[in-house]
DNA sequence: AGCACGCCGACT
DNA sequence: GTCGGCGTGCTC
């Protein structure tokens, strides 16, 4: 070709672009001569009065009036968005409703990271070069750096153990030369075969399995499942060397990653170097280069929170979702999602293998393996010097606390036992502050949320009274705000904090630890007391939820559950088997170094299936049962079944949203309203939400009847937050 | 998601 | 007479 024609090179070339916003289709903007935007490039674009990063999307941009199209302002040099990538995007969109601008936002949260590293500024010896005086510091700094290699500033003063103005001073003797040193790795390479644990006959087994079906280029899934203490770590981490050895990058998906460092330990041990860590607790500088070594192919593995499922990977060869039932993997505000079957699915796409690790898996992977989609391999016993604790209830009817008290006289018997051993116990109860509400004993006014109209929970050590769904805070009164009586107001049932002053009560000479994720310090200080608890800095710890997350615990050797009902009777139709697994894991925490321990449950109902499945340690049957009677109501994830959340101020509004979500629903759907959905603090505006379930349709049929819905009018847009939520293995 | 525009209450 | 609440609408 010699010349273009005269109405080629008029007309601008076009490219769709997807913006982080809520659009629903990617917006078409004109590239700049000379530049090359291919799809997947991240650029910059004009977007109303301000610039934002987009990714160009595939297929040919929308013609547009020159007079709106307006020019890509740069193009970033990254390494372009993978195509598996933008279809997992579009895939989620469809799966979610959501806008797929809103999804792929999620992939655009490094905003530094679409520029390369710069190059530091670092420091090397001059050959020959020597300083005006020695002293014991310089000489240090000296031999350290005689290998000739370039240091940054601060990594030599602390190699050296000197401050960095002793470097400085070196370098403006002429001692040191300054040389440009280009970014450093994030994390070192991890060597699959640097230290391959030993494994008992039962792990090697599963581990030979796991490494023929997950060291392929070629998707399954495969359910590890395993009792606490049974090694499932070990045994995915030969998983995770297949994939190596084949060249590929690795994905691992931990809950609460925050927490739990001592999983980047054992990372380290077995592969020595630590995985890359993603979640959101991480410095801002530390994510950027994650994000970009990702990109690059240059960190390997990564461990990290469901987030990291949007991390631009290279090469990606291998998904491991550690406590894969965990519901910490739900997303539930903007894009709602579960990173655990987007994870499946983005195996799906990319083509590799998925592992789902757990001792207590969801039903619906259980069903999934019961149906042949998944194949399950079953970890049964712990390794040797684990041994399993001894369970038992304890029957609250016939062993009644104390007047004012809510330990069973059984447990503190435990517990001084345990104490006078020099072994430590866990007391662990699912509610934070002191007590779950209050009430003066004149008037009988409870304290209410001004905001959503749930109980207000004492929280006496910061003094306050707040609201566990919305946030909402008050100073603690000493007066009734409705009779105005002085010093009636009176605290009704226990939190942590009230079980910690019950515990000091009993045991005053105890070292007793309170655990709570909304302690004063925030992560930082609970990563410091988890890790003196795991020295043996503490006799007693009381905790919430967190304690039950993968701390290991050596001297534990006796766990209370102080209220094994809690949950049980709160109308979600996940309740069992929530508390299935919740006490599952809390007891879990006992005796993991062989040592004899006991889990002991508080509970009103002994007999409930739950109660007996943890005592007896027969999950199987629990399992069937919670199926069975799952499949008996019709509830997801069995069949074509979805859910549906909406938001609203009442249960009588949310009602009314199920009565118009009938109307337009095709006739052969149900819907119910089922109270609470199950994610507390998804907050919007301080509303109540309630899952709806829908019944009996097939997965295009509620996706038409929503975006009916969504299109009936602007109020009821505004009201109405749906998530639909089938069991995505259905579809794929 | 941001951010501007636009129409009704308490104030320099 | 203005400052400012957040309801509605737009961004290539």
């Amino acid at each position: 070709m010699t010349e273009d024609s005269p109405a080629k090179s008029i007309l601008p070339r076009v490219v769709p672009v997807m913006v982080p916003m809520p659009a629903d289709r990617p917006y078409s903007y004109a590239v700049p001569d000379g530049a090359k935007a291919v799809p997947g490039s991240i650029v910059r674009v004009p977007l109303g009065p301000r610039e934002v990063a987009g990714i160009v999307w595939d297929g040919a941009g929308e013609a547009l009036s020159a007079k709106r199209l307006r020019p890509i302002s740069e193009i970033f040099d990254c390494p372009p968005v993978a195509e598996e990538m933008r279809r997992f995007v579009d895939w989620i969109a469809a799966y979610t409703l959501s806008p797929p601008g809103l999804v792929a936002r999620m992939l655009l949260r490094a905003p530094a990271a679409f520029d390369p590293e710069p190059w530091t500024e670092g420091l090397r010896l001059v050959e020959g070069a020597g300083p005006d005086r020695m002293t014991a510091a310089r000489n240090r700094v000296l031999e350290m750096a005689g290998d000739g290699q370039a240091w940054t500033r601060a990594g030599l003063a602390h190699a050296a153990g000197v401050s960095s103005s002793v470097i400085e001073g070196l370098r403006e003797q002429g001692v040191f030369e300054t040389v440009s040193i280009p970014p450093q790795p994030v994390v070192a390479a991890p060597d699959a075969g640097f230290a391959k644990a030993e494994l008992t006959p039962d792990q090697e087994a599963a581990a030979l399995r796991l490494r023929e079906r997950a060291g392929t280029d070629a998707f399954s899934v495969t359910l590890l499942d395993g009792v606490t203490g049974s090694g499932k770590t070990e045994v995915y981490f030969e998983a995770i060397a297949a994939a190596l050895e084949r060249g590929k990058q690795v994905l691992i998906l931990i809950p609460e990653i925050a927490l739990t460092q001592a999983f980047l330990e054992r990372f380290h041990d077995r592969f020595g170097a630590k995985p890359g860590e993603w979640h959101s607790d991480l410095a801002p500088k530390k994510r950027e280069r994650v994000w970009r070594q990702v990109a690059e192919g240059q960190v390997r593995v990564v461990a990290g929170a469901r987030s990291a499922l949007f991390l631009p990977f290279k090469e990606l060869g291998l998904i491991v979702i550690d406590e894969e039932h965990d519901p910490a993997y739900k997303q539930e505000d903007r894009v709602f999602y579960n990173a655990r079957d987007m994870g499946v699915v983005r195996g799906h796409i990319g083509d590799f293998p998925v592992v789902l690790a757990s001792a207590t898996p969801s039903l619906e992977s259980r069903v999934n393996a019961n149906q042949g989609r998944y194949e399950r391999i079953v970890l049964s016993s712990r390794f040797a010097e684990a041994a399993l604790p001894d369970l038992a209830t304890i029957d609250m009817r016939k062993a009644p606390p104390e007047r004012g008290g809510f330990l069973s006289p059984v447990l503190i018997d435990a517990m001084r036992k345990t104490l006078a051993r020099g072994e430590q116990s866990l007391l662990f109860l699912n509610r934070r502050g002191y007590a779950p509400l209050t009430l003066c004993r004149v008037c009988g006014h409870r304290f209410q949320c001004p905001e959503c109209s749930s109980w207000l929970v004492e929280h006496r050590f910061r003094g306050q009274l707040v609201c566990h769904h919305c946030g909402h805070n008050e100073p603690r009164p000493e007066a009734c705000p409705e009779c105005g009586t002085l010093d009636h107001l009176v605290a009704c049932g226990p939190g942590v904090e009230r079980i910690a002053e019950e515990v000091d009560r009993h045991f005053p000479e105890a070292r007793t630890i309170m655990l709570s994720s909304d302690m004063m310090g925030g992560v930082k200080r609970l990563r410091l007391e988890l890790e003196a608890i795991a020295k043996g800095e503490a006799d007693i710890i009381v905790g919430t939820q967190l304690v039950a997350k993968g701390h290991n615990f050596p001297a534990m050797t006796l766990v209370g559950v102080v209220d094994a009902d809690l949950g049980l009777a709160n109308g979600d139709p996940r309740a069992a088997e929530r508390t299935f697994q919740l006490l599952a894991q809390v007891t879990g925490r006992a005796g993991r170094t062989g040592r004899k321990s006991v889990g002991l449950l508080q509970t009103y109902q002994p007999e409930h299936p739950v109660m007996r499945a943890i005592v007896t340690g027969d999950a199987e049957a629990f399992y069937e049962r919670e199926i069975a009677e799952r499949e008996r109501a019709g509830l997801p994830p069995f069949g074509r079944l979805a859910g549906i959340i909406v938001s609203a101020a009442t249960r009588q509004e949310a009602e009314s949203h199920a009565r118009g979500l009938r109307q337009a629903a095709p006739r052969a759907t149900e819907i119910d309203v089922l109270g609470p959905a199950e994610a507390p603090l998804a907050l919007i505006a301080g509303r109540h939400r309630f899952r709806l379930l829908v019944q009996g349709t097939r997965r295009a049929d509620l996706q038409g009847f929503v975006r009916a819905m969504l299109e009936r009018g602007p109020k009821q847009r505004g009201s109405v937050r749906v998530q639909v939520d089938i069991d995505p293995q259905s579809f794929l």
